[in-house]
DNA sequence: TAGATAAGTTAGCCATGTCTAACTTTGTAC
DNA sequence: GTACAAAGTTAGACATGGCTAACTTATCTA
């Protein structure tokens, strides 16, 4: 665990942690970019069936601000980890699996930005931060954003 | 900008917005994950000269969890960057420039902390969470939650 | 239904950030 | 002052995630 914070020297003093505590910490965010491509794609692709019928990779490439191929190289590794169910130039469908990543993805998010606004953020910054952010808040964090959102 | 919330079929609807809204969101992202390691670096180094007195290779990687070979290519890049001054086999010294860019992360980060500290969330939580999302905090969302927190 | 255009893919490049294995330097303990 | 252990570096591999250029497939339209 951590141990006690120190003399309070700075208006907020760093929290002195073991070293493989801050290790893990770093660790867990090296493993959420990992994660991100995938939670970022399955969510817009999520989006995308629902608003427009079908995803397709000319407009996730320009939704996420990407070249074509990324879209297509990416869209295999996907493919390969059984989040989505294509054919060569056809639509992309999510699989079961996808279709769930991108329920807690997109709700993840959701709560993120409504968290956001209610600190009087406006929505473009909101939206902004919040695409960083989601991948980097625990199950405990969301709760917490929750409860607050919801005693308001 | 963004287009008016729609119908609010879900307890938080997705926001719609703009294509090129949303790629320079991602692009944003992308942008930030370059600069993570840099602000790591600079963030972890700054707080070892304070408490050990100097910062070497070996601690760093101890601290970030990656093999000394890692630290060693990455504090190159460092120093290509102008943010670290060393000699090889000697310790590492921040720049002016390093400096400047360690005291704005490590207040970040503690800001960070705190407003999470302030919901409620438990330490070790904190600090995890806090690692991965100061890097997507933006300027104008930093000081909504300095304003939450002086208002407590 | 033939061509043109748009969409999608493939191939191959580059930078980043990690690793292991092997080597060099530094510092220390006799 | 030598030898050994610890620290640090170098070399080289690998995966990820971008890109451009060139090719293939699908679609639309005349």
């Amino acid at each position: 665990m951590t141990k006690l914070q120190s003399q309070g020297r700075e208006p907020f003093e760093a929290v002195d942690r073991a070293p493989e505590a801050q290790a893990d910490g770093f660790a867990t965010v090296r493993q959420a970019h990992e994660s991100e491509i995938a939670e970022d794609y399955v969510e817009l692709i999520a989006e995308l069936i629902e608003t427009r019928g079908e995803a397709r990779p000319v407009e996730i490439a320009e939704r996420l601000g990407v070249k074509p191929p990324t879209v297509t190289k990416n869209i295999s590794r996907l493919k390969a980890a059984g989040l989505v169910r294509r054919e060569p130039y056809r639509a992309i469908f999510l699989t079961d699996a996808g279709q769930d990543l991108a329920e807690i993805c997109r709700r993840r998010h959701r709560v993120v930005v409504a968290f956001l606004l209610s600190l009087g953020i406006d929505k473009e910054t909101a939206e902004r931060d919040a695409e960083g952010i989601e991948h980097h808040v625990s199950g405990t964090t969301l709760e917490a954003f929750e409860r607050r959102l919801n005693q308001k």
